[in-house]
RNA sequence: UGGGGCGUAGCCAAGCGGAAAGGCACCGGGUUUUGGUCCCGGCAUGCGGAGGUUCGAAUCCUCCCGCCCCAGCCA
């Protein structure tokens, strides 16, 4: 990454600019992330975390705080806060001791509630949800008022009381703002700010059978915080009309709200319903599977935060819809690990080669350097000997043009080892399969290099036979066929083009020994194939499982599919 | 056909009346003991369209077109 790169500008963050220089909310920068605690986090949910988070970061004293919307609590769970204080956390943010819920607000939440009826700006509706729905009118036509809607003061305070109490069954009454059905903003139409809902809250236990509604909520837990700017998507933006009522009917101090574009990525679906589908169906493993876009998915891959925060920074903020390429996301993650991955061969499908000029009981150490894109990296030691194990795609009997791997007769470099050239090809008589290749090799190459001006183009990545260790290697392709897997024909959703090769998994692959002491907080560089990292559920000393985070560029396969491509 | 938004390259996205930033992708070339990295070059006479204002318009005005969101007792 470079250091003179600079964040490029948006339109909050020159809002916000603005609002310090005319001294508005006393210069103070205070934002908040509010997640409702109904699934995992997502790649989605890191462009707001980033944005947030980061203008807190940005701006002499910004604060930035940890509040989860947890007012319904029939889809909220403690494991899904769990999951996204650690990822908030794996990012690389930190609110201080400001975390907060909304149902720390509900006693409040309550008082403004029959301070509301009181002020004649709210009433108990008894019309059951079919009624309310029918009386809230259409888009072309304005609505009509319930029968309930004049009801006495005295008359709300006392039904809202009892439902608070417990008396009245589930959906029997709800409390709505009084606004203005005629309204052409369909939030303003008397709005239910709390319905009944006898469920177990997570945090709040059976002390309330009665919730508020997120509009009701959301604005005054803002308020609440001292919130200077209240930065959500695109879809609540015909919700601030709304907000803005109720916090001047309650007299309450009140925020800025921004809205801003939610991130789409292509060939993935980002949206907590369809993630849990597919964790319920069965389609992928877990919320932490790594085809998934989620935060803890991402992290199992073995993304980088640095990559994610980088990511989040590129791709902008702005009103407009968009999709982004994930093919960004991978540059970002493959920028971040060049520098800091740690070189090492592994052969994902092996070939055996035997090296016949090598003598049969000799064995040596070679120097290996770990990261050439830094020096203090060091290098490391691997074992050579008579019999390795090559990538099976580094070797082609009827090479094609302008390939400079091995084939009969030619000549390549073992990284770091020696020149070898392929003599003979010996293959099952009754598959036809190639099962090992006889080579010699040059001694005076030692080290992978000759001063006789020789060239030798192709450079394979190889491990000793008698020194691998066995390991298992997860290649993951897109989660989806399609770009856009929302854009939908007739009869289909989503699961139509969900990816059937998404996951590949190898099992006979040979790493080099090193390895046994591969950690999860590392990330590796297999050499010419791509980073991959140990995975952090299955893996273990004896049975090493690795998952490629993503492959390095391959400007051969490139090469190739062009060359299929002229011949047809 | 109500209201609220949005249209700048294949994908993001700056720009806010004075010569169309940047990144990704893509295409060339160079270096290379990773067909990686890195380096160099190319990539919008054009800013949804049509008019208008202006010495000058992606930026201002008018009309038109397209896309997204809102009719949960979800968030």
């Amino acid at each position: 990454m470079s250091a003179v790169e600079t964040k490029s500008s948006n339109f909050i963050k020159t809002r916000v600019e603005e609002d310090i220089k005319t001294n508005k909310y006393e210069g103070r920068v205070h934002t908040r992330f509010p997640p409702e605690p109904n699934g995992y986090l997502h790649i989605g949910h890191a462009k707001s975390i980033c944005l947030n988070f980061g203008l807190a970061e940005e701006f002499e004293g910004g604060l930035c705080n940890l509040r989860f919307d947890d007012t319904n609590p029939i889809k909220e769970e403690e494991e899904y806060v769990k999951s996204m204080i650690e990822d908030i956390h794996w990012l690389g943010f930190d609110w201080g001791d400001r975390l907060y819920y909304a149902s720390d607000y509900f006693d409040q939440l309550y008082e403004w509630a029959i301070q509301l009826i009181k002020d004649g700006k709210a009433y108990v509706d008894s019309m059951s949800a079919d009624q309310i729905r029918e009386f809230r009118g259409t888009l072309t036509q304005p609505g009509k008022e319930s029968p309930y809607r004049n009801r006495r003061v005295e008359e709300n305070i006392e039904l809202f009381e009892r439902m608070r109490a417990g008396e009245f069954e589930d959906g029997t009454h709800v409390l709505r703002a009084k606004i203005d059905m005629t309204s052409p903003n369909l939030n303003m139409r008397d709005p239910v700010i709390y319905r009944i809902l006898h469920a177990h809250h997570h945090r709040t236990g059976d002390k309330w059978c009665i919730y508020p509604m997120y509009d009701w909520a959301h604005g005054q837990s803002d308020s609440i915080e001292g919130i200077t700017h209240s930065i959500c998507t695109l879809e609540f933006e015909a919700h601030r009309p709304l907000y803005e009522w109720f916090l001047e009917a309650l007299g309450v101090y009140q925020p800025e709200q921004i809205e801003f574009a939610r991130l789409n990525l292509n060939y993935t679906v980002i949206s907590k319903r369809k993630l849990l589908q597919l964790v319920q169906e069965d389609k992928v493993d877990d919320w932490d599977d790594p085809r998934m876009p989620t935060l803890s998915g991402l992290r199992r891959k073995g993304y980088t935060p640095q990559s994610i925060r980088v990511f989040a920074d590129r791709i902008g903020v702005a009103k407009s819809d968009n999709m982004v390429e994930i093919a960004l996301l991978e540059h970002c993650l493959r920028e971040d690990l060049n520098y800091s991955a740690l070189r090492v061969m592994a052969v994902l499908n092996p070939i055996k080669v035997i090296i016949t000029n090598y003598p049969e009981d000799k064995e040596e150490d070679l120097e290996a350097v770990n990261n050439p894109e830094d020096e203090d990296a060091g290098t490391r030691m691997i074992p050579f000997s008579r019999e390795i194990y090559i990538e099976r795609d580094d070797f082609r009997e009827d090479p094609p043009r302008k390939y400079f791997r091995l084939a009969p007769g030619a000549e390549v470099r073992l990284k770091h080892a020696y020149y070898i050239t392929c003599e003979k090809v010996i293959k099952d008589p009754a598959s036809g399969e190639i099962t090992e290749l006889y080579c010699t090799y040059d001694p005076k190459s030692r080290g992978g290099w000759t001063d006789d001006g020789r060239k030798v183009k192709g450079t394979l990545h190889w491990v000793s036979a008698q020194h691998a260790v066995n390991a298992e290697v997860r290649l993951y392709e897109h989660l989806f066929l399609k770009e856009n897997p929302d854009d939908i024909k007739e009869g289909k959703d989503f699961h139509f083009y969900l990816n059937p090769d998404s996951l590949k998994v190898l099992k006979q692959c040979k790493v080099e020994p090193g390895l046994v002491h591969a950690s999860v907080q590392n990330r590796y560089q297999f050499l010419r194939q791509g980073y991959f990292v140990v995975d952090s559920k299955d893996s273990k000393p004896d049975a090493l499982v690795f998952n490629r985070a993503v492959s390095l560029r391959d400007s051969w396969a490139r090469i190739e599919r062009s060359q299929n491509l002229d011949q047809k």
